[in-house]
RNA sequence: GGAGGGGUGGCAGAGUGGUUGAAUGCACCGGUCUUGAAAACCGGCAGGGAUUCACGUCCCUCGUGGGUUCAAAUCCCACCCCCUCCGCCA
């Protein structure tokens, strides 16, 4: 099976990831833009694709132009009786250099394309440089980190007795990078799950969403995973289609594909639990112990889809929604404004949520928040009419975990601990397991 | 999996080689009328791109990609998707 897919272009010129008006009129400041998250783009390549590009394109325009009038006084001199053969050797002619003319710019267009797919969003104006994780910066911390008078351990030792959690047996059935949960780990884990979809629909106004866990290559162009990281995520080998979604964010966010929206449908609020499937390339031998990197782990998901004036505001709400969880959770967390070395490719600006691990005496993410500004809309043209009867623009596109699953089962077990390994329930989360306020491990009970 | 039918503008729906980017209806926008609204009437109304200070001019798009032709929504090929019937199936 071919490892390369040929992605289709939605619509000649548009499927770039930036603007590339912005590019051909402000190079300077998108350079450098780009440079200041790592990302150098090779203007003397773009430059000379972008003048062949114009002249080639041009020249194709005329010709077209002199093509369709002539075919036209062809079919006029037809219907007057006229001779045309001699009128048709002479567009004949001009066809052959039309054909040359259309198959150089078709080539350079797909060679202008591959190169703009792979550019990244640009960094908003006021998010700190820097090359990595280091130059995030701390926003402030939420809750505090509870003093334990015995040693707390880590979710895998908490998990292990009774076989909750069993590594063992997922290596058996899948492999590594896997979990099997029993009993009532399983049931916390569903009861998270149906507590976190409860209140991003009762209480922050999201719509329940049904979405399928496979999606197609144009999908995954749109919220950005392809065509340049193609190798983080599972392929279904019997169609060469299909990828195993590594958020809901791809099938969420594309809804809007190729969509033209009312003003009035804005903002538009989803949310869905689904699985998530990432690859893990190039992450061996990081976190191998026990849930916090999983080929395949739980999400509750935040989508909005909003007026593009609306978008910094929306992130702030959405990121409020994720809080929320934490906080009914009663876990302590940082939020952390990513750098532009350590934010996704796709996004203008991202906050962190760091849940506070006892096991592990750190912050671990839990939830990343995203503006993506115009940067998905473009790709998917996912556009709204602002007025009745105007131009459609880009819409913006917003997006959360709200929150994990997984980590936050980690989060909760190693937070909510007692000496004896068993698991005390936060008050809000009590009616999803029948008001049960204290979890057991099977070999106690 | 087998047999058949079909993909046209926001929607419905004409259109089988030539001035059709596309009739007509609905929806929508502007106007006339009305105390106001409705109705009626008049006008406008696809998306994208190139070029231009602008007006404008031009190009592309009728599921997608190729092909035939001077000329393709219309003919040919491949693929995708949808519908109906049969089979199978959670």
């Amino acid at each position: 099976m071919a490892a390369t897919v040929d992605f289709p272009v939605v619509c000649e010129r548009i499927t770039d990831m930036l603007d590339i008006r912005s590019l051909r009129q402000d190079l300077d400041a998108t350079v450098a833009a780009l440079a200041s998250r790592g990302f150098e783009l090779d203007r003397e390549r773009f430059e000379s694709l972008e003048a062949r590009r114009k002249a080639l394109q041009v020249r194709t325009q005329e010709l077209q132009n002199e093509r369709n009038t002539r075919s036209k006084g062809i079919g006029q001199a037809k219907a007057r009786g006229e001779d045309i053969e001699p009128l048709k050797a002479e567009v004949g002619r001009l066809g052959d250099e039309l054909k040359q003319c259309e198959a150089d710019l078709h080539a350079v267009q797909q060679e202008l394309d591959a190169l703009l797919m792979r550019i990244p969003n640009l960094p908003q104006k006021d998010v700190p440089v820097g090359k990595d994780e280091e130059a995030n910066v701390e926003l402030r911390r939420e809750g505090t980190p509870r003093e334990f008078d015995f040693t707390p351990r880590d979710h895998v030792d908490l998990g292990l007795p009774g076989g909750w959690l069993d590594f063992e047996a997922a290596v058996r059935v899948a492999g590594s990078r896997f979990v099997v949960m029993r009993g009532d780990m399983a049931r916390l884990h569903r009861a998270l799950t149906q507590f976190m979809l409860d209140l991003h629909t009762q209480q922050h106004g999201y719509q329940e969403t049904y979405v399928p866990y496979l999606a197609n290559p144009e999908s995954l162009e749109g919220t950005g995973q392809l065509p340049k990281f193609d190798e983080d995520l599972f392929s279904v080998d019997c169609d060469q289609r299909f990828r195993l979604i590594p958020t809901a964010e791809v099938t969420l966010t594309n809804l809007v594909r190729e969509q033209i929206l009312e003003a009035g449908a804005l903002p538009l609020k989803m949310t869905a639990h689904t699985p998530c499937f990432r690859s893990e390339a190039g992450s061996y031998g990081r976190d191998v112990r026990g849930l916090i990197r999983q080929h395949q782990f739980e999400k509750v998901e935040l989508v909005q889809v909003v007026h593009p004036e609306q978008s910094d505001a929306a992130l702030e709400e959405l990121l409020g929604h994720a809080e929320a969880v934490l906080q009914a959770l009663e876990l302590p967390y940082r939020v952390v404004l990513l750098s532009t070395g350590d934010m996704g490719f796709a996004a203008a600006r991202t906050y962190d949520l760091e849940v506070w691990l006892p096991g592990q005496q750190a912050y671990r993410e839990i939830s990343s928040c995203s503006n993506f500004e115009a940067f998905q809309a473009r790709r998917m043209q996912a556009r709204f009419r602002p007025e009745a009867g105007s131009k459609p623009e880009l819409v913006h596109t917003i997006n959360g975990s709200g929150v994990a699953v997984g980590r936050a089962l980690v989060a909760l077990l190693e937070n909510h601990q007692q000496a004896d390994g068993s698991i005390a329930i936060p008050e809000r989360l009590r009616p999803y397991l029948g008001g049960t306020s204290l979890l057991k491990p099977p070999s106690e009970q």
